[in-house]
Order: C-alpha cells, then structure tokens, then sequence
DNA sequence: CGTTATTAGATGCATACGCATATATCTGAC
DNA sequence: GTCAGATATATGCGTATGCATCTAATAACG
C-alpha cells in the first residue's frame, strides 16, 4: 500500500512482485515435499539421502562431496557424515582424487544405483501424478523455463 | 527415449515434462535458499523460526499449533519444540483455546512482531534483489500464478 | 625452496529433529 | 451417560545437523 493524492491504493510494486513470487514458490515447495515425503516408496531412505543418489545417478564421473553439496540443503559437515553412512551401507564408494589428495571422488555402488533406479522410478511416477493433476503440460514447461532462469547463479546472470 | 520405426527418439512425454519441471523448481528453491540463509540478518533465528513467526504475523487471529504446521516442513514434534523454545524467548505467546481444551492458541508478544518486522523487512528486500536480477515483472507474476496452481491440495483441485 | 594463505574434507560438541508413543480432550454410537 | 475411536499436543529417546575448529594438502608469493 502508498498514497497517491493522500489516497490509499494498491500498487504492484516490483518488490511486492518478486516477494508474492517467492513466497508461491515456497508453499508449492513445501506442499508437495510433504506430500512426497509422506508417500511410502523411501525404503529406509531419508530425502537428503536420496538426493545424494540421484545427484550421484546424473554425473557420468565421481564427485567430489563439495560438488554434491552445491545442489543440497546440507552443510558441509552435514553432507560429509551423510556420505558416511552410505558408504558404511554400501550404497556409495570413495576413492581417492588422483588430481587432489585432499579430496575424495564419489560414486554409487552397484547396490547404490540400484535402490536409486528403484526408489526413483515410484517417485518420478508419484511427481508426474502431482504435477498432472495441477498444471497444463503446456503451464509445467513454462514453469520449468521459469524456474530455470531462477537457478542462476550471480556469474551466470548475462 | 522411446523407439520409432527402430530408430530411438527423444519425446516429452507428460511425465518428463512434470519431472522436469519439478527438478527446475527444487533447483530453483535450494539456489535461493542457500542464498537467503547466508546472509547475516538472521540475529539469532533460524529459518524455521522465522516461518513461524513470518506465518503468525499475517494471521489475524492466533492460530493452533497444527494449523501453522501446515504451512512449514517439520514434523509436529519438531514445531511443538521450537514453539516452545519460542515461548521461552519471549517472541511467542500461548492461550488456551476457548473452544477445545487440547488445543492451545499461538500469537506473536510485541517482541516477536518487532523481531519478525526488523528480519522481515532485511529479507524482503534481499529476495527483491535476487528475484529482480533473474526475472521480468511479467515472469514473476506468471511464476507466482503458475506456483499458486502448484500449490493447491487435493480437495481443492476443481 | 620456505613461509603464509587457501581449500577439501573430517570431527568435537551442543542442539534440533523425527519416530513412536503418551496424555488429555473431544466426538459419536449405543 | 459411557465407552470406543479420533484429534491436538507433548515427551522419551536415538539420531542427524550445524557451528566452530582441526588436519592435510595445494596454491601463491617472496
């Protein structure tokens, strides 16, 4: 709200703008993560973890963890006990970076890629149930540009 | 990929379109969030706190514990605890609900408002920052048309 | 080269979180 | 009314997470 001739009007200002933008962006987040994460299909798996899988599932070489950690919600330290359980389970293996001695090169496991495929398959099937029932093909590929665009980072910024 | 006359061929199919652009937006919302969380203006309140008190103060009337939760990804106990710890800061207050003594009411103290207001205005202007310098007026209200779509339950889907 | 600054990742420690369950209250059927 | 089931929130307990810090290795600079 401002004034124009000491009248009260609505205005959609730029930063009113962005913060309705965002703040949609958030609740549909938060909607259907809950969703997802009620579901039944993340067989002792958490979210993080699974996010790890299928990050890992994506990249044609191994990873280093500070690579992984740029796509999640985690802290470093977060990430790097994470990765220690999987690899404690067998889903994950280490091997050194012949290029870095400090870092450590990530990859899945037979058995990693495995639970990943089978976790990810009821998963992708439950995300295409939610978005069909929601959104226009023709409305999930705008969002897509959209939120594409959101994704860059200050460099990428033209 | 699927196969036509032997010859493979990459389609969008509903389903990679919706995967795709479920991707796009987690990408777009870990992005922004790691972005939003280092940033110093959150004197002392994580994220999760700044939910609560952010959702409570668009509430006109105190809300219930569960009808907060809704809105915010945390389990009930984990909320039931940080209202607590809220509580015993001092930034939130606790009635009993007249109308079902299971429940109680939850509402911002003077000191909650004015730490949510002081926050809330740092962090709208850094989201202004970051939205603007990625999107077009005209792409922002499309997104936030298309995530307000997204973010319909199930009863409400028409 | 040697010294300092920087980077990748791991660890100590306090805390926050989720799951299962407990407690208290409400609702409905008989 | 009373008793079974549902609902709102709280608690016990083990685990995961974040912050600060540590270690090891590389990079930068004289």
């Amino acid at each position: 709200m401002t004034t124009v001739d000491g009248a009260a009007v609505s205005v959609a200002t730029p930063m009113r703008q962005a913060n309705e933008a965002w703040e949609a962006l958030l609740g549909a987040h938060t909607t259907l993560m809950r969703r997802f994460a009620a579901e039944d299909m993340w067989c002792d798996i958490s979210l993080h973890e699974y996010d790890v899988l299928y990050t890992l599932s994506k990249c044609p070489k191994p990873q280093r963890l500070g690579e992984l950690g740029r796509h999640l919600m985690l802290s470093q330290p977060g990430l790097s006990r994470l990765v220690e359980r999987l690899v404690e389970r067998g889903l994950l293996a280490r091997q050194p970076d012949p290029a870095d001695a400090r870092a450590t090169l990530l990859s899945l496991t037979e058995e990693g890629r495995a639970v990943q495929r089978r976790v990810g398959r009821a998963h992708a099937s439950s995300v295409a149930d939610a978005m069909s029932a929601r959104l226009t093909p023709i409305q999930m590929s705008t969002l897509a540009a959209l939120a594409t665009l959101l994704n860059r980072t200050e460099e990428e910024l033209s």
